[in-house]
DNA sequence: CAGTGACATGAACACGTGTACATATGCGGC
DNA sequence: GCCGCATATGTACACGTGTTCATGTCACTG
């Protein structure tokens, strides 16, 4: 009764289906299904009256339904936390619209500090996904097994956890060495390193580049610590070197946002003047990083290499999911400014 | 054939269905389905039995399938563009982590610049979603349409475009108001305004907030500037100040970015000091503007009391569709620093 | 013991779409 | 005029799940 026009004023939860479009252009509902389906075989005048009658109606085919009975998905989950780095804001950003732009919709799952993730990753996983890409800091080991289930895995960010998934990275040990390369070049002798969690690969990968390179030199560290990878970890990282009896001459940051942490502490609790006393450097080239009032030398790897890494990765992935993993480090280059 | 063990080795392709479970828990392929649903009829032995075969085999129920003969959908349309702004970046991580929280799962739509957000609503609108939060700055005629096509919608950023839409903002005209007072009752006599893109809604009420908040001290602006919300659009802002006879002694910024902007350019290129000859106040309450190098005065509005009302709003819109649309303003407070 | 209700279970259907298969139509070549 | 082929259309099924309906089982009550 009510499937006749008693009804004219479409109910709101009502989706417009196939089988509407195909009542009102006086056609099967397959012809539908084909006027939509690129190379499919349907005469151009079914189609164009089935085109014109979905746009007045205002029909889409139901995304659930094709891809219940499609092999492919074109569903990507990202797995992500801590957007509140800048760095990773603009990364992200690039990279969403980057995956749009190549016909792929994203699921967003995000997992935060403790146990949640994996309760987040089963139910995302609830969503049949092409593929994962992994895109925060740490994961713990619940977790990992949790996103492995998922199918296919990507690390967009350090390629720590998962050593058999596809990975794309900056090279930190590569980046590390142009840092003190350029700061004893320039007669640097007492460096220091504060580096992020010790927990995490990435910050254990940077502070052992930063000793070997300094061993190159013949130098010994004045100090390695490891704090968060934020502003008040680098207020905190630095306050703690400045325990010892003689300040460094030089401090390397394993990113911007210590490094920003540090030059607040020392314009607000010290006397010391950078980069006349001590020399500060930060690593991946977020945006205040360049603004005059911060100047600050880092280590820059170019975004656009590494999102097109991330997104022809998935592609070659997706195409063939038994092809061996491969792992493509992003080579990084030094952006010098005012803090060295 | 291939159903049989021959692939041991589960086909990586293939997902693990309620059938194959059931088969595995010698129950019936309902009794898998009602396991999962709280509150169904199924004895404890039962669900117990295809619990435990579901963890070990790695069953999850399709999400996809479970939709499609369901009325109501967990899934939410997220769209945003222009993450690279700080305060969005924080303020997107606890919102989509509030979503999940809560038990929604979020589509992730990127709109970008021109008119490629049409065909990204389109394709989005594929997927039927319970409703869209919209944080896009401006969305044109178009895309308007596209997204009211979608369903229900929420506007979690400036109410401009949909004037019956639920929608949550900052009360720009307020917290202009509250910087306005502060900087006069300092002594303040020639303030200048720099806000955001002309097309803008925000941007404009702020401007004019700016105005008619100025109007009541019995002064009229030094200055009224339109620029992009950025730290270059602030450079370009306060370079067509200082074109002018005499500069003002305080600008007001439309949000932080243009504040740090307006920051750099004095430091690099004037002589000016802030607060003695300057003072400068920004918008929004940004991580960077609370580090001691930058300590800049700013108008904050509470993100919990914002991201809350959002999850509400979006709650009370799904249990009810046709209830009227609902505008809430959040109450901005003044967070006085070093610049003013 | 018959009757009744609560409860567990399986068969059948629905959701909206893509696609393999069968069938009708049109056209050219003999 | 008939056959063979290409193309267009309709029918039937498949995807994986939730849900309604009918049936079966058991315990409790009179």
């Amino acid at each position: 009764m009510s499937e006749d026009g008693t009804d004219g004023q479409r109910g709101r939860g009502r989706r417009i289906t196939a089988a509407d479009v195909a009542r009102v252009a006086g056609v099967s509902r397959v012809a539908v299904s084909r006027s939509f389906t690129p190379g499919a075989s349907v005469s151009d005048a079914v189609r164009d009256r089935v085109i014109a009658t979905a746009r007045t109606l205002g029909y889409r085919p139901n995304a659930f339904a094709r891809q219940l009975n499609r092999d492919r998905s074109e569903l990507v989950a990202f797995v992500a936390g801590f957007i509140d780095n800048y760095y990773y804001a603009v990364f992200f950003d690039r990279l969403l619209n980057e995956l749009q732009t190549r016909g792929w919709r994203t699921l967003y799952v995000h997992v935060g500090a403790g146990g949640d993730a994996v309760e987040a990753l089963a139910q995302a996983s609830e969503y049949p996904v092409a593929c994962t890409i992994v895109a925060a800091g740490s994961l713990d080991v619940d977790a990992i097994a949790a996103v492995r289930a998922m199918g296919p895995v990507i690390l967009a960010g350090p390629a720590s956890a998962l050593p058999d998934a596809d990975a794309v990275s900056s090279d930190g040990g590569r980046g590390m060495a142009l840092v003190v390369d350029h700061l004893v070049g320039r007669g640097r002798r007492r460096l220091a390193c504060i580096s992020g969690p010790a927990s995490l690969a990435s910050a254990r990968e940077r502070a052992e580049a930063f000793g070997t390179a300094l061993a190159g030199h013949g130098l010994a560290p004045a100090g390695i610590v490891h704090t968060d990878f934020t502003e008040p970890g680098g207020v905190d990282g630095m306050r703690r070197l400045l325990e010892g009896p003689v300040p460094p001459d030089a401090v390397v940051c394993g990113n911007d946002a210590i490094a920003f942490g540090v030059l607040n502490l020392l314009r607000a609790e010290t006397a010391l003047a950078v980069p006349r006393d001590i020399a500060v450097t930060g690593f991946d080239d977020t945006a205040p990083a360049a603004w005059p009032l911060i100047g600050l030398t880092t280590v820059a790897s170019p975004l656009d290499r590494r999102i097109a890494a991330i997104c022809d990765l998935l592609d070659r992935r997706v195409a063939d999911p038994s092809a061996p993993a491969q792992r493509i480090r992003i080579e990084p280059h030094l952006v010098v400014r005012a803090t060295s």
